[in-house]
DNA sequence: TCTGGGGTCCTAGGACCC
DNA sequence: TCTGGGGTCCTAGGACCC
């Protein structure tokens, strides 16, 4: 098989990121097996993985495997502070960045050539770049597919650089498992091995049609275009999130509705106030909105459910989510009292940027003032001339008020 | 394996419209 | 008052990833 282009795909992520922070600021966990988090595996080092152990894992499984592990309790802001720093040298090496998670990105380096080398230049640069400026392990794999790259990046692992040539693609892809594709998880590896499915050749070997069949129409074509080689996804810059979302497990004490009610309240004031933050997620700088609210429910069982409900306007105002999704709540109530509550999480979805100006107003303001200070906002905002466009909802929503300039 | 928390994408059925 | 096809939106669930 011939392939056309260049490996100028980097897939650079961070090795057991969160352990990796905690190694960097405490000398005495250097070179040690150290867990973070303590009731599940968050993250171990590669000290403790050599004892089995894996994120995810229940905690005491993981202490039972290596007990000499020094388990350490999460610091999110650090590992965010950590991240920033990581970002910002993704993004002195090449504008085009695509973040996939905390830790981990890819890079298009392709348009570099004159001004940096090539990539695997680039990508060694950048290792080094982490290691020195931010003082962590990274691995980079390079290829000339995002999926390639990933995979690589992967098979390199910890603190490794792999670059696949577009020439060797095939020899290094083929005899992996098909455990080791991205987005084979336990569920479709069961499904392809009752086809007789161990090995990346034996995905191509099979045909398209067979694993549409098996695995419907999205995944099965999109696993034969991987084990074939092809993955046409650039790198998205511009890549904006789809939902923001919290959850809580509770144990498995009842709960009275009132706690349940307050636990709800407290978890929509925090999702409404990042939704807002102007600084809130990747790919936007301005605030957001929503338009569906998901209640996640766990129940003792540990089965789990969601309740969903989509908003007549889009809105980032805490009192209409909030009645949202209460009245999601009550209506699972029921549910609730016969099977028990282990988990309540609520998922904000079907997000916009917010391109109108909304001015929230008290639940029993009067049309006719509340309209009045809505316009004198508007005005303020957008000079003299800008129109309105007004929508109120159900009193039980709260009265709320997008104002859209018509031009500008 | 007695179980965190944050996400992404896909599927399927029903309602509704043309 | 019988029937076809196509498209979109909403809801619920599931698989997968870090």
């Amino acid at each position: 098989m011939f392939v056309r282009g260049r490996a100028t795909i980097l897939h650079a992520d961070l090795d057991s990121f969160y352990a990796s922070v905690e190694q960097r600021d405490d000398p005495r966990l250097r070179d040690r097996p150290v867990i973070v988090g303590g009731g599940v595996v968050l993250a171990a080092s590669y000290q403790a993985k050599a004892y089995g152990v894996r994120t995810a894992m229940n905690g005491r499984q993981a202490r039972a495997l290596c007990p000499a592990a020094i388990v350490v309790p999460p610091r999110m802001a650090a590992y965010s502070e950590a991240s920033r720093a990581v970002f910002a040298i993704f993004r002195d090496t090449t504008p085009e960045v695509e973040g996939l998670s905390i830790d981990e990105a890819f890079l298009e380096v392709g348009g570099l050539a004159r001004i940096a080398g090539g990539p695997r230049e680039i990508a060694a640069r950048l290792r080094a770049r982490v290691a020195d400026e931010a003082g962590l392990p990274i691995t980079v794999g390079v290829a000339r597919t995002k999926f390639l790259a990933k995979v690589a990046s992967a098979a390199a692992k910890p603190d490794g650089l792999l670059v696949v040539d577009p020439g060797a693609e095939r020899e290094f892809l083929h005899p992996l498992p098909v455990e080791r594709l991205w987005g084979v998880g336990a569920v479709t590896a069961a499904k392809l091995h009752e086809l007789g499915v161990r090995t990346v050749a034996d995905v191509a070997g099979l045909g398209e049609a067979a694993l549409v069949s098996r695995l419907g129409p999205a995944a099965g074509r999109h696993l034969y275009a991987l084990a074939r080689l092809r993955d046409p996804r650039p790198v998205d810059t511009h890549r904006t999130r789809r939902s923001i979302g919290s959850q809580r497990a509770l144990g498995r004490r009842p709960r009275t509705a009132e706690e349940l009610d307050a636990i709800l309240a407290g978890t929509v004031d925090r999702l409404a106030r990042r939704l807002r933050a102007p600084t809130g997620g990747r790919g936007t700088g301005g605030g957001r909105v929503c338009r569906t609210v998901v209640l996640r429910l766990r129940f003792a069982d540990y089965a789990r459910v969601t309740r969903s409900h989509t908003l007549p306007v889009p809105t980032a105002h805490t009192p209409t989510i909030l009645a949202a999704a209460r009245r999601l709540l009550v209506a699972a109530t029921p549910q609730i009292r016969d099977r028990g509550i282990t988990l309540l999480g609520l998922s904000l979805t079907n997000l916009d940027d917010d391109g109108a100006l909304q001015l929230e107003l008290p639940l029993d303001a009067h049309a006719g003032p509340a309209l009045d200070t809505a316009l004198d906002a508007v005005r303020r905002r957008f000079g003299a001339g800008s129109v309105a466009r007004a929508t109120q909802l159900g009193r039980d929503q709260g009265l709320e008020v997008p104002l859209l300039p018509e031009h500008e």
